[in-house]
DNA sequence: ACATTTGTTAACCAAATGGTTAAACCAAAT
DNA sequence: ATTTGGTTTAACCATTTGGTTAACAAATGT
C-alpha cells in the first residue's frame, strides 16, 4: 500500500517536528501529496495517527535502549556498546528523543499505556548488575539509579535539547553532529573513569 | 495590578504543562478564575502572553546559568555551586526545564530572539577557562564543550525527561524529588572524578 | 462483460478556538 | 449627583480544524 506508506512518513515527520497538537492534519495530507480524506481513509483519526507514528518512533528506540538492559556483558562493556550504538543511530533520527520526550511529558498516559507493553525497557537486571559489581569492588559504592540516570542524560539530553544548546554553545548543525560523533567515545570514558574503583 | 498577576500566574501554568499549541485561551481564564475577554485585554493575544510567560521563564533560569559562566571561581567550585543551586531552584519549578526546551524546538526563531538579549548565557568564558586549567595540567585534555555539554545533561535532563525517566526506572515523585537531592553532590562528584587529572 | 470491492477526491459540516464588541460595573474626581 | 476612566463580562464573530459524505475512478474477482 504506496499511499498508506506515504501518508505515514509524512506524519511521522510532521509530528516530529510540530508534535500532537501542533500538527495539523492538512499539512500532513500536503506534506503526502494526497487528499485529507485519505488520512481518515486510512488512519482513522489523527489519536490513531499519532500513535501509529509514536510507537513506531519508540519502536526504533526501544531496542538500542534494550541491549544495555539485556544483554550479558559487564558493566563498562555495556555502557560502550550502549552510547556508541544509541548515538550512532540517533544521529540518524536527530529529533526522536525530544518528540518521545515531548509528548511523553504532554500525554502522561502514554507513560503508562507504554509500560504495560512486553517488550518495555526494564532497568531492573541491570541495577542488580550494578550493585553487584559494586559489592564485588569492580565499581565504586554508588546509588545504581543516579548512573542509569547518567548513562541516559548524557546520550540523549544533547539531541533532546539541540535547539538550545546550539544556540547556547553557537555551533553549526555541522559542528553539532560532529561533536556527537566524537562523544560516543568520550561519554564511555568519562562515566568509565569517574565509577571505576 | 491584581488581575494581570492572576492571568500571569495562571498562563504560567496551563503554558508550562500544555505547551504554547496545547494550552487553550479558554483554560487560562478559567484557571484565573476570569473572563476570557479579560486575558485579551490585558495581553492583546496568546502569542504576547506566551511570549510574556517563555522569558520570564527563561529569565528565571538565566541567572542560574549565568552564574557558573561568569563567576571568578574555579571550575570545580563553579561546578559544585552550579548541580547544587540549579537543582534547587529546578526542584521548585520541576516543568520550567521541559517547558523551555520544548518552545525552543519547537519555535527555533525563540532561539536566535533570545541570543540578542545582552544577559544571555554566553559560554566562551568558561570554555576559555577550562583550556587554561588544562594548560596548567589541572584537568586532563578534554573537549570543554563536552564538558558543557556533560554538566548541562546531568543536571537538566531528569527534569527534562520526567516522565519518561519515572516510568522506566519505577520512582514516585517523592522518589525522584530524593533522587535529584542526592543528585546535587553526586553530579559534582562524578565529574570531578572524571576531569581531575 | 459486469459487479464488487478498494482507493481517491472535492465539497461540506460541526465543533473548537482565538479574538472582538458593546454594554455594564465601579471607583475616583469634579 | 454626575462624569469619567479604567475594568469586567456576556454574547458574538470569523477562522481554523478534525472529520464526514457522496460521488467517482480503478482495480479485482467472477
Amino acid at each position: 500500500m504506496r499511499t498508506e506508506e506515504k501518508i505515514f512518513e509524512a506524519a511521522f515527520r510532521v509530528f516530529q517536528l510540530k508534535g500532537f497538537k501542533g500538527a495539523r492534519m492538512q499539512e500532513i495530507a500536503d506534506e503526502a501529496g494526497i487528499n485529507k480524506a485519505m488520512l481518515h481513509y486510512c488512519f482513522k483519526n489523527k489519536e490513531l495517527l499519532f500513535e501509529a507514528v509514536f510507537m513506531n518512533a519508540f519502536g526504533k528506540l526501544a531496542p538500542q535502549i534494550n541491549e544495555i538492559f539485556k544483554s550479558q556483558d559487564s558493566i563498562f562493556e555495556k555502557i560502550k556498546k550502549f552510547t556508541d550504538s544509541y548515538i550512532s543511530f540517533v544521529i540518524d533520527y536527530p529529533f526522536l528523543p525530544q518528540f518521545i520526550i515531548q509528548e511523553m511529558n504532554n500525554n502522561p498516559e502514554f507513560v503508562t499505556k507504554f509500560l504495560e507493553k512486553e517488550n518495555r525497557p526494564d532497568p531492573t537486571k541491570l541495577i542488580h548488575q550494578i550493585e553487584n559489581e559494586i559489592k564485588l569492588g569492580i565499581l565504586k559504592p554508588i546509588n545504581p539509579k543516579q548512573l542509569l540516570i547518567d548513562i541516559f542524560s548524557m546520550t540523549v539530553f544533547p539531541f533532546a535539547a539541540q535547539a538550545l544548546l546550539k544556540g547556547m554553545i553557537q555551533v553549526s548543525n555541522e559542528e553539532f553532529m560532529q561533536l556527537m560523533e566524537e562523544r560516543k567515545k568520550y561519554i564511555y570514558e568519562q562515566i568509565i573513569t569517574s565509577i571505576k574503583k
